[in-house]
DNA sequence: CCGGCCATGTAACAGGTTACATGATTGT
DNA sequence: ACAATCATGTAACCTGTTACATGGCCGG
């Protein structure tokens, strides 16, 4: 249930709109908890349904009305409480990850493609982001409508991002010296045992 | 579509039933591509369906009748081409993550109370990990129905696991620290411009 | 004239979670 | 007597993705 409390999160803020909210998410948080504004609109009116939020429509000249969402005191508590929550710092789900574990069903120069493109990938994802961290005096980010001076925990996570990604494109690297010297051993995979004899047979050959 | 091309990796070193798959899983890839028994079953139906596998009814006697599906040819150019796709390394999600982002909505000893926990958190996983590692002559691994061998590519994404939850740590860790130094200088998200008046005027004071 | 910005939505679909449902055998 | 193992499924639900839909205004 992140969204809901991610937009309950901006509207503690100040007063937004659906449409507002999209280009906050897209310039903020997209990185690690991206929203379309399909969903957005959905969440929006869920949130006034539960009491969370409370909604009320500003008519514009030349322009579509917008509904202009404010949070409650309930909508409040409802943020502090998912802040105070134990959420798992690693995702149960990685499909990188089960990709991996399947590797050795491939051959080694399909294997090797398989690592150089993701490290390649990777290389190129920390640029990206490391061009989003403004330097203490970015002009250019002033000027394009992003901010040079970064609040503490938005720079942490931009950071967080960055470290993260290099870490993983560190042990992809090391991952490709491996295979290139040979250390996998092809083996069956050792988790099937204990089944009855005919599975057994069946795997054995 | 993870699921699907995982359980045909399975199914590529023999048939199997939808109870054997559910035990592999949770014997190798739950921690980071956990399965349910209804959706396993409820996959392999599919396969079936698209002709990636076969199934034939194993009768038992004392026990249920057995469903045991094998891979086709056309099962396995899936996986081949599943292996080879481009899969990002990162997740684009993170619940943690975003919950970071607001912490500065929480008071000091709330933000450390959180961090601590997630220390702990991590701690207490990384010493779960670490004994699914079975060492070079594991007895009680041998004994317990694990593997004191393990494949190559099995043993990797263990590997994986403990080293990235040891980064995630580090960074907590450090976190915190700088916390405690107080660091984080108060101050409103900055993601908050060129917007409307009516809007800058609601978030400014 | 066309594309982009403003601003809102709906609908179909895919993937995953949780709970409900059945029924025999085996071990404590 | 009770719980676990074996073995299969269905159904409701939640979250998120993709595509479809509308319509005025402004700049090149």
């Amino acid at each position: 249930m992140s969204l809901k409390h991610a937009i309950l999160g901006f509207l503690e803020f100040g007063p937004k709109s659906g449409y507002d909210l999209k280009r906050i998410f897209d310039r903020s948080v997209s990185n690690f908890w991206p929203a379309q504004h399909s969903q957005i609109y959905g969440t929006l009116a869920r949130l006034e349904a539960e009491g969370l939020a409370t909604m009320n429509i500003v008519p514009q000249t030349g322009k579509p009305d917008r509904k202009v969402y404010t949070i409650t005191d309930a909508g409040r508590r409802a943020v502090h409480d998912w802040l105070l929550q134990e959420i798992p710092s690693i995702a149960p789900r990685s499909a990188s990850q089960i990709q991996t574990f399947f590797l050795g069903l491939l051959s080694e120069p399909e294997i090797l493609e398989v690592l150089r493109r993701r490290a390649k990938c990777l290389e190129e994802g920390i640029e990206e982001l490391v061009e989003r961290v403004p330097g203490p005096d970015d002009e250019a980010a002033k000027r394009s409508g992003r901010c040079a001076e970064l609040d503490f925990y938005t720079y942490l996570t931009l950071d967080f991002g960055i470290e993260r990604a290099r870490f993983v494109l560190r042990w992809v690297n090391d991952l490709i010296e491996k295979v290139e010297r040979g250390d996998p051993k092809r083996g069956g995979l050792a988790v099937f045992e204990s089944r009855s004899e005919e599975t057994k047979k069946a795997n054995a050959p």
